[in-house]
DNA sequence: GTATGATTCAAACAACTGTTTGATTCATGT
DNA sequence: ACATGAATCAAACAGTTGTTTGAATCATAC
């Protein structure tokens, strides 16, 4: 019932039990989702005792947030650096929409392609998790992720200021869509016979820019030319 | 222990209360996920007592099958037939590439389209369950999949000869990733302030089909040009 | 040493899970 | 009228869930 303070002392090494557990329910997360990790699965792969859980966190539920929070924060600050950063340099000027969405995009596959600490695990799960219907998840989510966002849409505004905002906010909407999956679901759904046997994060960076960028610049709709998509075009039967 | 056999006679009335269990679950499954939504929960809303789902479909595993069955069943015939229409209009010419991904991803914008029949609620539910970690839930999915992709993905082999299938390949991901989160994600995730108020399937098909098309046409990865795109243009802080 | 408080532990808690039982109701064909 | 078997029902099943308890252990400060 004091899952509140923590560590006895402000020193580093800190007791441990605690960030185990924060791994192991990681990654039991990725591989069976929330509800299917149980507490005791995660404090047998911890190699802690059941009652550790709610002693350090109070409850399941704080527990898949603060798995969250400590690797989303850190994301959406190295994200936020870069967009500064880029922003600095402009001087004032309006970036280029290829700036942004490689600052927005590309940080987070740099963290996914990170095997070392846990990045790679992290970002698997988030991408599953933007779909969550779990109710508290999504809010959490939403909350961690809003100033980011804010931020990256006002400077996406900037730099494409002919497009309607509508637009800008469904194609960001499309790439989410598709980063979330090139990263959850390579090993996710195996509809494409026996492919993807490398899922090697080095090459998906540029393939991922490549697509990204080319739907992003893609005529708006209702101005035809390409293959005449949009109304009608397309009949079933 | 009798769950094969149904319908006392063949005629089609049907006894119902298996279907309002379909429709429930299927309701319930969308709103809650599959581990959250008890049996309970999806007899009271069926109006059905707690055994008949073991009753008609033998398990709650099995149950979840038949939801999916009965709707992708459905939708990748009509992939298959717009694509055989397509091909025998062609005549043994190579298809456009865009007639291709109109044919995919437009019926089944199509099927999300239909608030009627339940079309809405299940598109919502697929795009979800794509980044699903059930495990026998994957494998069914794949397997109910497995012609459709396969047809489509020769037909843009054959429109896009000098494209490497690898390519290709990764593309067809990106691009089931930006569609499960147009359909799956507009109401989930509630990252972009207050947007996404109408969800207008009606507008989403036209502009959802130029992102796609965008991406499917970009410059392949590591031929330069856009916004120098590709290996260490961005850097992380 | 003793005292203090954070941490761990085995055990138990009530609530809920999917599933099964055996009787009962219902519609149908003879 | 009866017989047959599908369909429904209330009740119970054994197993698992997240959480709590109170004592035991540990490290630190005095």
């Amino acid at each position: 019932m004091c899952f509140i303070m923590r560590a006895p002392s402000d020193r580093q090494p800190a007791p441990e039990t605690r960030d185990r557990i924060l791994d192991a329910a990681e990654a039991l997360f990725v591989e069976h989702g929330f509800e299917a990790t149980t507490m005791r699965m995660i404090t047998s792969r911890a190699d802690a005792n059941i009652a550790a859980v709610n002693y350090h966190f109070g409850s399941k539920d704080a527990l898949i947030q603060e798995v969250f929070r400590r690797r989303l924060t850190e994301l959406n600050r190295r994200r936020l650096a870069v967009l500064d950063r880029l922003e600095a340099e402009a001087q004032g000027a309006p970036l280029k929409p290829s700036r942004i969405v490689e600052a927005f995009f590309g940080t987070a596959l740099e963290m996914a392609a990170d095997t070392e600490h846990g990045g790679h695990t992290f970002m698997r799960l988030l991408g599953r998790t933007y779909t969550e219907p779990n109710g508290f998840v999504r809010q959490f989510l939403a909350e961690e992720y809003a100033e980011a966002v804010e931020r990256f849409l006002a400077a996406l505004y900037r730099a494409l200021p002919d497009v309607p905002r509508e637009e800008i906010l469904w194609r960001f909407h499309f790439m989410m869509g598709a980063m979330s999956y090139a990263i959850a679901g390579t090993d996710a759904l195996q509809l494409f016979a026996g492919t993807f046997d490398d899922a090697d994060p080095e090459r998906l960076l540029p393939r991922l820019m490549s697509f990204l960028l080319g739907g992003l610049r893609a005529p708006l709709p209702g101005q035809g030319v390409p293959g005449e998509n949009g109304k009608g075009a397309h009949r079933t039967q």
